[in-house]
DNA sequence: ATGGTAGAGAGTCTA
């Protein structure tokens, strides 16, 4: 069972890649973020013509969040339950014996500012949420791009992300380490200790080119599928076609 | 990095 994250930047733009990656990379659930699309306009036929079932929660031109799995999803989740938020970032289903959230994190803009406060706001209601959704369901995913690198291995210059910095502050860090305390490993490090492997690449400055990146898209795996977990990896290729996502498609497999 | 590029969509806003 491969499960897998993807902030596409805009599906609309992004749909060849999407396809393109579903076919080459075969995961049987994807996580997708920054959708940019009303639900009007969410490509479910295109998908389902593949294979693919899907459900999603968009909005026009910023957020937007959707599951695409091979099996039917159930169970789902538009948004925090109880936290009002008209920002498209949260989706939760039921799939097999797995529940799925998938997250699309705050950016935060820069550190002090109203969007940030809004960043940990929004992490501490995650948290709480998260904690009643383990009590239901031990068999818990948490995926998304999460906006936040774990530690100084995930950036490509500590220097320049540090604690002054949105996606490497120690509050955001923090509130990362508070979701980890509930009983959720980070996929990615139970199977790779180095450094120097990202999933983002700004478009400015010939980021990609020069590796300066970010691992901010992660994959969180509860305690009971601890063991469960086989491999993780992150897929560079997508981001060397032409007219890219920033982000490149992040994966566990389980089982 | 008071900069840079990409996306949405029509002037900026967000990342």
């Amino acid at each position: 069972m491969k499960i897998a994250s993807w902030n596409v930047n805009s599906l609309n733009v992004r749909l060849p890649h999407l396809q393109q990656w579903l076919s080459q990379a075969a995961p049987d659930i994807v996580a997708l973020q920054e959708t940019k699309l009303e639900d009007e306009r969410f490509p479910d036929d295109a998908l389902a013509a593949a294979g693919w079932r899907s459900v999603f929660s968009g909005q026009k031109t910023y957020n937007g969040v959707a599951i695409l799995s091979r099996e039917a999803a159930s169970d789902v989740q538009i948004g925090i339950p109880g936290f009002g938020d008209e920002q498209k970032r949260v989706i939760a289903a039921t799939v097999g014996d797995l529940r799925i959230v998938n997250l699309y994190v705050v950016n935060g803009q820069d550190v002090g500012t109203e969007k940030y406060a809004y960043k940990l706001r929004w992490l501490d209601a995650v948290h709480d949420w998260l904690a009643d959704e383990l009590r239901e369901h031990p068999n818990l995913v948490v995926l998304g791009d999460f906006n936040i690198a774990p530690d100084d291995r995930d950036v490509h210059d500590p220097e320049i992300w540090n604690d002054d910095h949105i996606l490497t502050s120690t509050a955001e860090r923090d509130a990362l380490k508070r979701l980890y305390a509930l009983g959720l490993h980070d996929g990615y490090r139970l199977h790779h200790d180095e450094g120097g492997v990202f999933s983002w690449w700004d478009y400015r400055q010939a980021g990609f080119r020069r590796d300066r990146g970010l691992r901010i898209d992660l994959t969180l795996v509860s305690d009971a599928l601890r063991g469960a977990c086989a491999g993780a990896g992150i897929d560079r290729e997508p981001r060397t076609w032409e007219r890219p996502s920033d982000h490149a498609p992040a994966w566990v497999e389980l089982g």
